[in-house]
DNA sequence: CTACGGGTTGAAGTGCACTCTAAGTCAAGC
DNA sequence: GCTTGACTTAGAGTGCACTTCAACCCGTAG
């Protein structure tokens, strides 16, 4: 597929696309005869990999890390374990932290509401 | 307080606490014989709770809308309850996308344990 | 044959949220 | 009196992750 389709079908614009080859982040794509990039299914898999790092928060350079790891053969398996295992702990932490968020919005929202009812002012901030 | 000590029990800098008065998301403080900020316990619940709103992923632009409804009055309850509402649900929806990520992460590192014992590479990314 | 909608490149620009610099003031301790 | 260290300001700089620009090429429809 070209890379107008790719966009299409993983949410990303083509400039992306661009840039993430640009910096190493995906292969360098192969040509079809007008020297235009041809990708393949693995590129969507990677892609929606990407998403799922940068949804945990991974930063790109730490997306590149694990992306040349990965490069360098299946023996560098243990190391993107590593890597992975970190990231999974930052993201239950973020995830706990967000819990924590979502109470303290429901608490001030409550108050807000409460407010509305009986005009006293529970919310300092 | 001066702002030193501010800044150790937010765990800002001196730097950002001074960013934020001058962009407005900090009352102006008042300042001492020396002309040197001096904060009350009300800047720390207001920074405490700028901390849970930049946790629920609130870019600065809408902490300071908020910022300058609670400043206009009590009137504004509803409006700023409606902010957090909607903040609300887009942190409910990140939690539910971190846990899909958590969900893959899991998969992942599985499957680089299980290569680790069999030799069979299960990971294509 | 020409217009059009793609595609290509390297480089520069953007927006966010800080973060740091330069040049200065001020109060307390030696 | 001098040094030290915390404070002050306006403004410039940083790092991240794109995003846009300028100038160009290529294949197909009318």
């Amino acid at each position: 597929m070209k890379i107008a389709e790719l966009a299409r079908r993983t949410g990303l614009t083509a400039h992306t696309i661009r840039y993430y080859e640009r910096i190493g982040l995906m292969p360098r794509a192969g040509r079809d005869g007008a020297g235009h990039r041809d990708y393949g299914a693995d590129a969507l898999i990677w892609i929606s990999f990407l998403g799922h790092m940068k949804a945990a928060g991974m930063p790109i350079q730490e997306m590149l890390h694990y992306a040349r790891l990965r490069g360098q053969g299946s023996q560098t398996g243990p190391q993107r374990a590593d890597i992975l295992r970190q990231r999974r702990e930052l993201v239950a932490a973020q995830i706990t932290t967000l819990q924590a968020t979502l109470s303290v919005l429901d608490d001030k929202i409550a108050g807000y509401d409460a407010e509305g009812i009986n005009h006293a002012d529970r919310n300092q901030t």
